[in-house]
DNA sequence: CGTGCTTTCTACACATTCTTTAGACATTTA
DNA sequence: TAAATGTCTAAAGAATGTGTAGAAAGCACG
């Protein structure tokens, strides 16, 4: 299941959208432009996105170029009325990865989608900005207004999983079997040491706490 | 630049694709069939692959399929005259990436292989400059101001893969799969080796550097 | 072919970094 | 306040990385 933003102004189109894709497994979320969208995109992660090109507040083109600079691994998809090269030439300069005409036919969309999220984590780079501290997957590297905060790969993991999902608790045992394997035999005490570690490279960036839920495990809360 | 593969029986429309593509910074070769496609697969890494659905041998689907077990990462785009929706399904689930039906724009055909090679991170330039470091791909060179630094063909790609992706971390495995093939069987460690001779000689250079993800592999990092 | 030079690759000892546990102490809950 | 749960440190041990030397393979050239 991945987290798919439906960005079109056409409220019933969008509608059409988001049901069939949740209806496939997928989850959909739809924005009715461009603000709109980059406000979710500010509260949420999402794996790929759909957008119209003509929009009323702002150009298709335009808003695929901010989101891949806030997000430049993310996948995106146009769909639009146009169907000369030059629209679509310009979208691919924009940086999109993929491009659809209307009427789209449905099924064919879901399947662009699949192989658009399979190429991505292939490629699997993931950034996650939280004020001026961005998490890189692709190098496990955090930077605070670009000075490197070094971590190793099992604190990276933690706080990416902890902070793409803002207050979500997630228990010892999730985080274990996530990161170490099910079968695992480390003492859920480890998950421990790791926030204390988290914690104190992170103590002076306010942006973010790990907050304790007691009995059940840890969350992030952006401030 | 990047290494193609068209794979399409109709040796006309073979060869114009070739053309085109060459004639605009490509490098593609045909195969009129999926036999000699694995042929010219064998002898040569490509980047990407062109396939007619309809071939002589054996089906596009098949096709994909196998050449998925092959070399999973490679991004495969189907050319058909079909348009029905069930031969883009199957074609999406023998694992392919793209799609697109005769007649076919040269223009969009293009700008799909350059989304789909930009998606799975294949450098498209035969050059790259760091500071007063020029890497030079067709003469596996690299010379810092205009003085010759000599490396070998394994360091050479190493490094220039290394640079083409700043920060993103590559693993052992993965140089291994791209530069000594995927069946090969040489040590993870001969990669190290590589690393420490690259470091060696560039350690004068102070524009870059590369550091090790303990755990995950190497990444280079301009400064 | 054979020679000599270059490149590649393995093996291994040593160095560094990361992970995990244990346990003393702190905090929360009921 | 007792019991349960969480915090944090240090230190051992596990895992991973470094760098060297030398054997093997590849290549260029006579």
């Amino acid at each position: 299941m991945a987290n798919i933003l439906v960005v079109e102004d056409d409220t019933k189109f969008n509608q059409i959208v988001c049901t069939y894709l949740n209806n496939h497994g997928q989850n959909a979320q739809g924005a009715l432009g461009a603000q709109d969208a980059y406000d979710k995109m500010y509260n949420q992660l999402f794996d790929l996105i759909i957008s119209d090109v003509m929009m009323p507040d702002i150009d298709g083109f335009e808003f695929a170029q901010t989101v891949r600079e806030i997000n430049p691994g993310i996948p995106i998809l146009f769909v639009t009325a146009r169907d000369d090269i030059q629209s679509k030439q310009l979208g691919f300069e924009s940086g999109i990865d993929d491009y659809m005409v209307k009427p789209i036919n449905m099924v064919e969309l879901l399947m662009r989608i699949k192989a658009l999220l399979r190429r991505s984590n292939i490629a699997d780079d993931r950034r996650l900005k939280i004020g001026n501290m961005v998490l890189n997957s692709d190098s496990v590297s955090i930077t605070v207004e670009d000075k490197d905060i070094p971590v190793t790969v099992r604190e990276f993991n933690i706080l990416f999983k902890l902070l793409s999902y803002p207050n979500k608790t997630f228990s010892r045992a999730q985080l274990l079997d996530e990161f170490w394997g099910v079968d695992s035999t480390t003492s859920l005490r480890a998950v421990d040491v790791y926030i204390t570690k988290i914690r104190n490279k992170f103590s002076d960036f306010n942006d973010f706490e790990i907050v304790t839920v007691h009995g059940l495990g840890y969350k992030a809360v952006i401030k």
